[in-house]
DNA sequence: GCGATCAGCT
DNA sequence: CACAGCTGATCGC
């Protein structure tokens, strides 16, 4: 295959097919309602949410991929004109409704592409995925891992949504007569919600377009728009702050709940806060990536009695995530040996390269060149090109999309480069010759 | 004027 | 630090 045959969550022109893992904000950038460049291949219930996210956009081309089944398309060569064929299977990726990971199989060999995706190894979910995987590559090995690196460091350490789900509750029962806010994005952690409100059999208060997805998603008479029916509202995370708790104090005591595997999610909130000394600190320390990632439940307010102090009077930060932790990372590598692995978000302080972690764990002998030269030449990466030997001798290529991290600390001179140099691929690098990453 | 893209922020 | 995603500025047709 040459290059610009198949992109994945990446929409510039020049490829034949496109794939869409979900519908999060980082994964449609490019995309938009009079998209024309091709077919897009999503799951099921991608494609039912995608009108809402892009109005008048034509239906026709999209193809609905179902999970667990294989598929394929014919492919044509640019250069020689001979058509070759992509087989593919979507896997649950459990991390927002209608997320899924893509396993591609063809003359190019086995590649696996996550997106971003939850890998809880203990859970029913993943032991269907697990075995869908493994009768998928029964006969072949695993020739490229394209992972979800957002969490792929050893200081990332969080517990299962389930775990994390009861320390929610536990914040919310011992709050008998507070409202309860918690902040969430327009797609994602609904499970969360459905087990809030099942326990305590209360529905649950959504902003209206987040209640016509809930709808589309098939939950009825779980959420609702009524203020006056429940205390425990969901809330656009982007209107969840410290003066939005604050206000809401004024008129009716409330907490405010921030699901996040970020650890320091709870610190982006301290520049404001206003230290009060009368009131105890109701916030949950950030420790939870040590002991109480390891605990059942632990939900006390300061049960961790973090060193450096409190913060907020009124958020509590819980470790819940929609994006596997490093040890999931490192299970879901050693299950699959693959030959090679990239990271499919580009390179931040502390998200290192997933070779350099799980680089033993691969079957190429040569993890640590392959890592010198991938660090040499990363830094203004934002575009995935797959190259691999195929079992045919020649060399195929795949174009994929890139999650786009903020810069880092630079000079004010290479920061102006790189700023320039980051444009320049956002207006659309054209891959022609096989990445030698 | 409008949609697409980008910077900046949380 | 930045999960995902908003707002407002700017670009380009």
């Amino acid at each position: 295959m040459e290059s610009g045959m198949v992109s994945v969550d990446r929409w510039c022109a020049g490829s034949q097919v496109y794939f869409l893992t979900h519908l999060h904000a980082d994964h449609i950038r490019g995309l938009t309602p009079k998209w024309t460049r091709g077919p897009l291949y999503c799951s099921r219930i991608t494609a039912k949410l995608f009108p809402i996210k892009f109005p008048g956009f034509d239906l026709s081309l999209i193809r609905i991929v179902e999970i667990g089944h294989w598929h394929s398309v014919s492919l044509l060569s640019p250069s020689s004109g001979s058509s070759t064929i992509l087989y593919f299977m979507a896997i649950d990726a459990h991390h927002c409704p209608g997320a899924v990971m893509y396993l591609f199989r063809g003359e190019f060999g086995c590649t696996l592409y996550t997106g971003d995706f939850r890998w809880e190894s203990t859970s029913e979910r993943a032991q269907t995925g697990r075995t869908m995987l493994l009768k998928a590559m029964q006969d072949v090995k695993l020739d490229m891992l394209y992972l979800d690196n957002t969490y792929c460091n050893p200081t990332y350490c969080f517990p299962s949504r389930e775990v994390a789900a009861r320390q929610v509750l536990s914040i919310i029962t011992s709050h008998p007569n507070h409202d309860i806010v918690i902040a969430v994005d327009t797609l994602g952690k609904e499970n969360l919600l459905l087990y809030i409100s099942r326990v305590l059999k209360t529905k649950i208060w959504v902003w209206p377009e987040r209640l016509q997805i809930m709808h589309l998603l098939g939950f009825h008479d779980i959420f609702t728009t009524k203020t006056s029916v429940t205390r425990i509202r969901a809330v656009p995370r982007y209107s969840f702050n410290i003066e939005t708790l604050e206000g809401l104090n004024t008129m009716c005591p409330t907490i405010g709940i921030m699901p996040s595997g970020l650890p320091w999610a709870s610190k982006s909130f301290r520049g404001k806060e206003k230290l009060s000394s009368e009131s105890p600190p109701l916030l949950l320390d950030n420790r939870w990536h040590t002991d109480i990632a390891t605990s059942s439940t632990s939900s006390k307010p300061n049960g961790g009695s973090l060193s450096s102090g409190r913060y907020d009077h009124y958020i509590y930060t819980i470790p819940y995530s929609d994006h596997s932790c490093f040890s999931e990372l490192q299970k879901f590598v050693e299950f699959l040996k693959p030959t090679n692995i990239k990271g499919i978000v580009s390179s931040s302080a502390s998200n290192v390269d997933p070779l350099y972690h799980f680089g033993s764990l691969c079957r190429i002998q040569q993890a640590s060149e392959l890592l010198c030269q991938r660090l040499k030449s990363k830094r203004y990466e934002k575009v995935g090109v797959i190259g691999m030997k195929s079992p045919f001798g020649c060399t195929s290529t795949m174009q994929l999309g890139r999650k786009r991290r903020k810069r880092q600390n630079f000079s004010a001179s290479i920061h102006v480069s790189r700023v320039r140099l980051l444009r320049r691929e956002r207006q659309g690098v054209k891959i022609v010759d096989t990445d030698p990453d």
